[in-house]
DNA sequence: CCCCTTTCTTAACTTACCTTAAGATTATTG
DNA sequence: CAATAATCTTAAGGTAAGTTAAGAAAGGGG
């Protein structure tokens, strides 16, 4: 399946479409490939697109300031990846967004997509769905790191990311779970 | 200003309404008053209203296998309050919501909620772009969770929350903040 | 297919935060 | 105002996770 195809069905996943309409939306999108480890935001720069992921693996860090990286959030196909903060605020991104595979993503630009929500109101209906999900999940994930141990984190990480675990080194897991790549190499020999 | 007001005039900061729609908006919601220490969502219900705090100051927390509180948001006047997971995904709460003043809550039930997401599209922007800013926030508190001591988020709790902080027990902010009470009381102790 | 880079492991030592327990303040209520 | 409950502090000892440093294994480009 081709990309802006892909996106029309994860839209319509949870939303109702017409074809009039799946056409504006596919226009509103431009197509964009990256080679392994290219960088589609650089820290700095102010995020002005919305991305979805039609192909691949990537992944948004930061880095501290004694430039140790952070993983925030992996994505891989059907999922949306971007420095939310620099993109609703407009402010330079703390993130960077980087391919971690050979990846095709679809953009939409801010202004382009505020458009869309008052032309086709089904995507501001799908935004807001996917921000009231992206909102808990994200709860969850902080009560866990808060309230769980390394090791449990580990392994729930391992069940529901099973497709993304196998496609990303062992310490940027560490960095997205919050330890260290040796105490999560620990962690594993334990386990055995 | 009477509780409905204090609504129209928090959805006004970031929508338009115009009067027809700010009195269908009115009679979606209805007031409920909360005694101190009054539970307004108990674990295994699932929640089915979204709660707009008029006043006072309430709580959402969970309490672990070994029955320990942990404080997940804070909310004042002006907040919005729930167990979203269990509101979202209509399964039983995980949390409580309890009032820790005296306080007043605007609820609107989830099937009137979404009647009024086509009635009023304005009510469906301003709840995208509220999760869109919560999500945010959010993120920004978990990657603060995870990459600074707790001494530095006490510091930044009371700079963002001193409102909150002159107004709740020292124990609920250390459960907030992820560290035992213990431990808050002697970084306090630290920092004289 | 070999070399160089990237990734993973091991181990000794350190530190941030937790647990328990007791006592000292500060609220709340009859 | 007394009394009881709620909250906060202090201190001793314990544990999960970090740091540093070195080497082993795996991977990718020429």
């Amino acid at each position: 399946m081709n990309p802006s195809d892909r996106l029309i069905k994860h839209l319509r996943d949870t939303i109702t479409l017409n074809e009039e309409e799946a056409v504006i939306v596919k226009n509103s999108f431009k197509e964009k490939r990256l080679e392994k480890k290219e960088v589609l935001l650089f820290t700095g720069e102010v995020s002005s697109h919305m991305q979805f992921i039609a192909d691949g693996c990537l992944r948004a860090y930061y880095m501290d300031d004694e430039a140790k990286e952070h993983i925030v959030q992996f994505g891989i196909e059907g999922w949306w990846v971007n420095d939310l903060y620099s993109y609703l605020t407009q402010t330079p991104a703390k993130q960077f967004v980087q391919a971690l595979e050979k990846s095709t993503v679809l953009q939409i630009h801010r202004d382009t997509l505020n458009k869309l929500y008052d032309e086709v109101p089904a995507i501001e209906r799908f935004f807001r769905l996917k921000f009231e999900k992206a909102y808990v999940a994200f709860q969850e994930r902080t009560i866990n790191a808060m309230a769980k141990p390394a090791e449990e984190r580990y392994l729930e990480f391992r069940m529901k990311y099973r497709n993304i675990e196998q496609r990303v080194p062992q310490y940027m897991i560490a960095s997205y779970l919050g330890i260290t790549p040796e105490f999560l190499s620990s962690l594993r020999r334990n386990l055995r």
